[in-house]
RNA sequence: GCGGGGGUUGCCGAGCCUGGUCAAAGGCGGUGGACUCAAGAUCCACUCCCGUAGGGGUUCGAGGGUUCAAAUCCCUCCCCCCGCACCA
């Protein structure tokens, strides 16, 4: 049994007292590597695990290659949740204590200390450590910080980061629409919602209809999603039972439901209720249509939600299903008309207005779409429904608006255009509304839309920050580069971000105190910080003396004795440790990747390097990003509210640090998300046993010079390369699952068949070789399992720590391809041999006569290989005259050949290879074998194929 | 709606960018065998269908197309996942 436990902490110990993973600036060539820092409201689970662990073994990897490597690692407690965590402790919350207390499995005598979110922060920083630590990660702990103003250096950072964006112009004040408690008075994030968090808001546009009353104006303001079909418009719609008000609206006087009065209050619109009265009231009167001045009349509809928009809709029968089939029916209806007092004929000639063509469609895609559903009337509803969506979806992409001055514009450009003119002339005004009604807050109250003023934000929209992004994305690696459609994608779209509020942890803003800047926007550039942060720590540097002026020199200036001299007096910080913060971070920026879990795309990675343009110079941009997947525990999404977790400690705990790495390292690559399965993890630690178990007695083989080897000891040597070479090459692309398994599973598998092959062999050679193996095998798997690793490396006696030797390289000498291929050639006849043995059914069978293909037929294949074409290939071969006196013979090969596409022929000497292996063989299929007799058994001879021998069974 | 990514053999998951060597890696699960007093672990074989000579047939969301040749390229359709901001 192997101590995991023991071997764990002994070389955790050593690592941490020889600060083998804190390197100094020096001639080596750097590689830094950094991964988001948690944010710590609770303990890192599994899924995590992955995120940290990508990084580590990387940084391991290239250690190993030989560079000084950089990988620091730091604390986010930025912004509200844990305050929040700590309201809720207090207020003794089921839930919050469950998964605090159970799942966390907090001590419940900390748990009450969680009341004050700092203590929440403390503990879950210093579990935090401890997981990475016992994780075996090589981070370099003398650069650790946390950020927020609990951190007066990382604050004086972050302040001067804020600064230089103000001074570029890129943090702005402006307007924002949120969701809004308006009861409690505070904006609603997701995680504030009991009900609707992924409501859409919709933008309405209103047109506004003009009454005229007394010789006053009257807005009757319609709202809709397609402000282009105003020009289509026939009548108008109110619902007779809903209760309507005529507002002061700004200095307007509109109609609109009640609930739209309430809901546009919130709106940037000053509201006075001057009269409230019934739909029906407004029934058969008509208003004018303000862009093409056409008078039409309200008819009464109940379709109209006075709790949706403005309650005022305008009616487009030719391109609204809805319309068309209330419209249908109400012509239907003089009962109903006449009661309102409409004189029937005029609804009768309503005429249908055509807007838009649309291929496939007529003159009026909603009536024939109507129809082709099977709509009877407005009643049908969920058809209306699916004819809306369709007929939307189809015009919005594929129409073409026909009338002037748009016309010929498509329907998906008209829209806006259409929008933005009626806006202009003053004609139409807009209104958020949830695409859903029920958005209710976690204090129970239905939210509203509010339009808040004096929000700060960072300016992505930024047009010439924007080309900047792009330009540095443009020269960054990407992993998996298949996500960078998705980054050029959230750089396009990127706009106007909200920096800061007004709750939380957190830097102030510096020029308006009471703002706390949020937990994106403190986070972007922090990867600066480490590089001096080490100096920082060391020299007991306080947050006061690290001034903007000293940011400035140490991140955008060039070296200058006279700059440190000065800012030494102002700081009091003494000009050489000024030097030295300057010379680290020289020294180590840029920075050379970037990991991150791949829900941070769109987020903060974008951010990332949006800031780092801003404000660095070019030679410092960033030069790669890696995004990870998630992790599932046994194909469920992990959830701490139903505490569905495993936390990332106490997987250690249980199986080990090692098996933990290697195994989240080798069930998925890149992107793709892995499935934790404890069956699979107890396996794995059996076969990591194993693996320490043979290198273990392997280490106690000597290494003789001057051994000869047999061919299937080169063959494992020659294997040996390729795990190296393939090895290599996925680790330079963090393909971790590749890696592990040319790393483990490739050695493993070819080991087996090589003791298979040498079994009853125990000589200087299969010794030589299987301390070899060890040898390299070792350093391969270091990166995955370092503690194993450490200490096996210790048995073979290797220099120093293995995190610290020489990545194995392929050795010229191993190289071997044709016994490679001969390998594969005696593998491919065992199977042969043995499918014949079950399909024949032969009784009792004796020996079995192999027949390797005649020389003329290699000759061929050549041939082939180079002209790769029958008529070619034919004249070629017979210029040779022994061909030419089996022509028929060769023809047939040649044809055969060709047909089978057999272009890449590597010769290898079959009868060599068999005599080498033929004990082997006749173990495997428990038959003797007789090599290429002179007699033709069962005529098979003249079947033999370069690479297939025939075969005869007697 | 907008944006990004997918649908592969019982399951998970490679391969598809650079068409042929793909019935399609690897793992899991399943079946049989070796070992063992036994269990476990380990090792070996098989695991789409058919087949008394190493072969043949039908597959890679659906339907078309390009090609001598398509899981791989093009078009259309269906379905699924993720993100959409002030929230870490």
């Amino acid at each position: 049994m192997v101590d995991w436990k023991a071997i764990e902490e002994k070389w955790q110990k050593k690592w941490s007292e020889e600060k083998v993973f804190e390197p100094q600036i020096g001639e080596k060539p750097k590689f830094y590597i950094t991964v988001a820092f948690p944010y710590l409201s609770g303990h890192l689970h599994v899924g995590h695990a992955r995120t940290y662990t990508i990084p580590d073994v990387i940084a391991r990897f290239k250690r190993m290659q030989g560079y000084n490597v950089l990988f620091p690692m730091a604390w986010h407690i930025t912004g509200s949740p844990i305050v929040g965590i700590a309201e809720r402790i207090k207020h003794r919350d089921p839930q919050t204590i469950f998964v605090y207390r159970d799942v966390y499995k907090v001590p419940e005598e900390i748990l009450w200390t969680f009341e004050d979110p700092v203590n929440i922060v403390k503990y879950f920083m210093k579990a935090a450590k401890e997981t990475f630590n016992r994780a075996g990660f090589s981070v370099d702990w003398s650069r650790e910080f946390h950020t927020t103003s609990l951190h007066p250096q990382f604050n004086a950072f972050i302040t001067w980061q804020f600064l230089k964006l103000k001074e570029k112009g890129l943090v702005v004040k402006g307007t924002h629409r949120v969701r809004w408690d308006p009861v409690v008075g505070t904006p609603l994030g997701d995680h504030d919602l009991i009900e609707g968090e992924d409501v859409q808001i919709l933008e309405y546009i209103l047109i506004k209809f003009i009454l005229e009353e007394n010789g006053k104006r009257i807005y009757l303001p319609a709202a809709t999603l397609r402000p282009e079909t105003v020009y289509g418009v026939t009548n108008m719609w109110l619902n007779p039972d809903a209760t309507y008000v005529k507002a002061k609206v700004n200095d307007e006087i509109w109609v609109i439901s009640r609930e739209a009065a309430y809901k546009l209050s919130f709106q940037d619109k000053k509201i006075e209720v001057l009269e409230e009265f019934k739909g029906e009231k407004l029934i058969g009167k008509w208003v004018k249509n303000p862009v093409t001045g056409d008078e039409i009349i309200i008819l009464p509809a109940d379709f109209v939600d006075p709790d949706n928009a403005t309650g005022v809709v305008m009616s487009v029968p030719a391109h609204a299903p809805f319309d068309h089939a209330a419209l249908e029916d109400i012509k239907k209806n003089t009962e109903l008309l006449l009661k309102y007092d409409i004189d029937p004929r005029i609804v009768e000639n309503i005429s249908y207005i055509s807007l838009i063509k649309l291929e496939g469609y007529g003159e009026f895609p909603a009536v024939e779409e109507a129809q082709k559903l099977g709509v009877k009337s407005q009643e049908d509803k969920e058809k209306l429904e699916q004819a809306t969506k369709n007929i939307y979806k189809a015009e919005f992409h594929k129409g073409v608006f026909k009338i002037e001055p748009y016309k010929g514009v498509p329907v998906s450009k008209v829209k806006d255009l259409i929008a933005n003119d009626m806006k202009e002339k003053g004609i139409a005004d807009m209104m958020y509304e949830f695409a859903e009604k029920n958005v209710i807050s976690r204090f129970g109250n239905r939210a509203v839309i509010k339009i808040i003023h004096d929000q700060w934000f960072i300016d992505y929209g930024n047009p010439e920050w924007k080309e900047k992004a792009r330009e540095a994305l443009a020269n960054m690696k990407i992993l998996p580069e298949s996500r960078r459609a998705q980054f050029e994608a959230i750089v396009e779209w990127l706009d106007k971000k909200a920096c800061a509020r007004k709750v939380g942890l957190g830097t102030s803003l510096p020029w308006d105190r009471e703002w706390v800047i949020e937990s994106l926007s403190d986070s972007t550039i922090y990867m600066a910080y480490y590089t001096i942060s080490r100096v920082i720590n060391k020299h007991g540097i306080k947050g006061e003396q690290l001034i903007p002026e000293l940011f400035d020199y140490i991140f955008l200036e060039e070296f200058s004795g006279a700059r440190e001299e000065e800012l030494g007096k102002k700081t009091g910080i003494p000009k050489e440790v000024i030097r030295e913060m300057k010379e680290e971070f020289e020294y180590w920026y840029p920075l050379d990747w970037r990991c991150s879990a791949k829900d941070l795309i769109p987020n903060h990675l974008t951010f990332f390097i949006f800031n780092h343009v801003a404000i660095f110079k070019k030679k410092h941009w960033p030069r790669g990003i890696a995004v990870n997947g998630y992790g599932t525990l046994e194909g469920k999404k992990m959830s701490k509210s139903k505490g569905n977790v495993l936390n990332f400690i106490d997987a250690i705990k249980e199986n080990g640090a090692d098996v933990v790495r290697f195994y989240i390292m080798s069930l998925a690559e890149h992107d793709s998300d892995f499935d934790w399965r404890r069956a699979e993890v107890a396996k794995l630690k059996g076969q990591l046993e194993r693996f320490y178990e043979l290198i273990e007695q392997f280490a106690s083989y000597e290494i003789r010079e001057g051994v000869k080897l047999k061919d299937i000891d080169r063959w494992l040597l020659h294997r040996l390369n390729k795990a190296i070479y393939e090895t290599t090459k996925a680790l330079d692309e963090f393909r971790t699952r590749t890696a592990s398994q040319w790393a483990f599973y490739s050695i493993l598998n070819d080991l087996k068949w090589y003791m298979r092959r040498t079994e009853g062999r125990d000589d200087d050679a299969k010794r030589y070789v299987l301390r070899s193996l060890a040898d390299v095998w070792v350093r391969l798997m270091a990166p995955f399992t370092p503690h194993i690793c450490e200490e096996l490396w210790q048995k073979l006696g290797g220099n120093g720590f293995v995190s610290l030797a020489k990545w194995p390289e392929p050795k010229e000498e191993w190289w071997n391809e044709e016994l490679e291929i001969e390998e594969e050639y005696i593998k491919d006849l065992i199977d042969d041999i043995k499918e014949i043995l079950s399909v024949a059914k032969i009784e009792n069978p004796k020996r079995a006569y192999i027949y390797t293909a005649e020389d003329w037929k290699w000759k061929i294949a050549e041939i082939v290989a180079q002209k790769k074409d029958f008529k070619a290939a034919m004249s070629e071969a017979m210029k040779d005259p022994e061909m030419r006196k089996k022509g028929k013979e060769v023809a047939n090969l040649v044809n055969r050949l060709i047909k089978e596409r057999v272009f890449e022929v590597k010769r290898i000497d079959e009868e060599k290879a068999l005599r080498e292996s033929k004990d082997f063989i006749e173990k495997e299929i428990g038959l003797e074998i007789i090599i290429n007799p002179e007699e033709d058994k069962g005529g098979k001879k003249k079947q033999a194929m370069p690479m297939k021998p025939a075969v005869f069974i007697e």
